[in-house]
DNA sequence: AATGAATGAGGATTCATTCAT
DNA sequence: GATGAATGAATCCTCATTCAT
């Protein structure tokens, strides 16, 4: 009688209805009952995959964490110059898997998250030292020492244009968005 | 024991124990009991001067903005030039009164409460209007019809300062902050 | 700076401002805060003179019991026959000062307080037994002994009417509600 | 320890508890927890059930009132003639599942509820008319353009015997109050 | 006399979580 | 595997009441 479902799907199915749901809200606040719902299951069962809340959020950043590795490391496999290299990491970050608004939200979400809690912390301490150094890797060659510096101006302005389109003021689409990070770029490696 | 503080005491306090609570928490998820408490005063107090607790979050985004106006009004007063304007700007968004931890904790926390919140999204959007605003007034004359774009640039790479700031990745002091934008800044005018 | 008024216009003003209160809420759950601001003085005011919540309820149960009182010693001074004094106790239960609206609600929320209460139970039991004895000693020269018998049915079709009328279906005004009870009196005096 | 009662089971018991309740009390400030309690469950699975109190509050009258209507329907069944039927309405209104101390306090209850509540007052207002329209059917034959009139006067006492009795005053029972009304028929019907 | 300040107690409601089935 | 039943622990908010001024 019960509706059948395997393991892997139903784990599946609850993380991506978290990440809807938590777009949908704009708000970590989402109830366990909500995501259930929002996933076709009860409540119940969610915790009998997941255990607690706690990891059902955690789950969900991970797969965000995961996809978003991967469409970098799809971009990258194209590139071949470091400055190639560069922009195809870049242009991952607003790519259409990730720079959607129920997406977004998540990302701003588990931000917050991580000030809390610490393995929430760890895993997005991860994204970033993988960022930078994607970034640093191939910045090295073109602008030698200031390369950690000019990484974390980087890092800093896809975080900033993530911020404001989460905000609604869709001032930038994402091909936009990637222009005005390429742009700090180039306006960077043109200096002497 | 009762008729110890004014109305605008209490009310002021309550403001700061919640900036300094949701600074502490790292969660918008605090409540008012906690702030009430960190207050010095009952919950029920809380509520007597500001009738929900929606309105205390309010109230205190209200004070952080109103701080931050202040800062921008100051440090223009000495500017006499457009690029010393917009210096100015720059700066005042990482001076000692809002770059510190519980404030940024508190902007972060904003950021997230304006995507429910239409009142809240209605402050955030004062402050990026005026921000934009002066940003553009002073670009214009060194940039022409570029300047809505960089000063959206700018923007974005102070709000993307803000949160890693936030997320004790405390990779950059507010000077080096301020670097960041102004270098970009200075790239963006030498472009020809 | 104080506002003035003796002791007994403020204690009048705010038994009337709580039947007033009850009237317009359309339940016995209105707040001292309530009334107080009604009677345009602050809560504490009114405990200062009142005491507890509780004895401005009994004070405007009192009040309405004593100008129901009045009403019908004064309706009673014109009448000379048995018949004459029924027909006067009948009507001053539906007269001016009592068929309203707030005042018909007020009697219902006392009729409820009386469960509870105590002393609200003993005053509604005088105004009972003061209606009962009024309407026995002269029902006695016309129907001897079934006098208490009518006398309870009169009762309990004049109470029957003040719901009613409380509850909005305003099927009766006064002077219709008053000849339904009237013509029951004459049914039963016509009895053989 | 869970899995014990069904939902109908519960949804009943604590409609039973309300009613048991507001009866043992006197008042229709009755708690959630109290009803709850009473019930034998935590308030928790109330809400869980009913969603507000107001809910409980409503299908509580629900129940009475379609406990009276069975009383009714059943009382009918047995009667042939116009007056019969009177007879039996009148009489149903003072079967043992309503006359009994703790229903009557739930109806008083109930008619203050409906003061301030619509769905409240439109529960009562159907009551209502089911009544008139049962006894104006049946007094048509008897008493011609008169029924309405008449009908309201009988409604009127019986809700005046419904409210004395709630209050304790217990000057009729059962028997004795009907037979007040019934006595009240008859000699309306007697009228020339 | 009059009030604003202040609070403890309590109440509706929500929610993560557990358990029997 | 799947769920409805069940609850303890919060949380926001209200309110009668008290006290210093």
């Amino acid at each position: 009688m019960p509706k059948q479902g395997t393991k892997t799907e139903r784990r599946s199915a609850l993380v991506t209805a978290t990440i809807r749901e938590v777009g949908a809200r704009g708000s970590l606040d989402v109830t366990v009952g909500q995501i259930a719902r929002r996933a076709g299951v009860s409540s119940a069962l969610a915790h009998h995959y997941f255990g607690t809340k706690e990891n059902i959020l955690l789950s969900a950043m991970r797969h965000i964490l995961r996809t978003y590795g991967a469409e970098v490391r799809a971009s990258l496999t194209q590139a071949r110059t470091p400055r190639g290299r560069l922009d195809a990491v870049v242009r991952a970050s607003f790519a259409p898997t990730n720079f959607q608004p129920h997406v977004i939200s998540a990302w701003l979400m588990f931000y917050v998250h991580a000030q809390t809690v610490p393995e929430a912390a760890r895993l997005l301490a991860i994204y970033k030292a993988r960022l930078a150094s994607n970034l640093i890797h191939d910045l090295k060659p073109l602008v030698g020492v200031r390369a950690p510096h000019v990484a974390s101006g980087i890092g800093a302005l896809i975080d900033g244009l993530y911020i404001r389109h989460g905000l609604q003021s869709l001032d930038h689409d994402a091909e936009a968005a990637a222009r005005v990070v390429l742009e700090y770029l180039d306006m960077t490696l043109e200096q002497k």
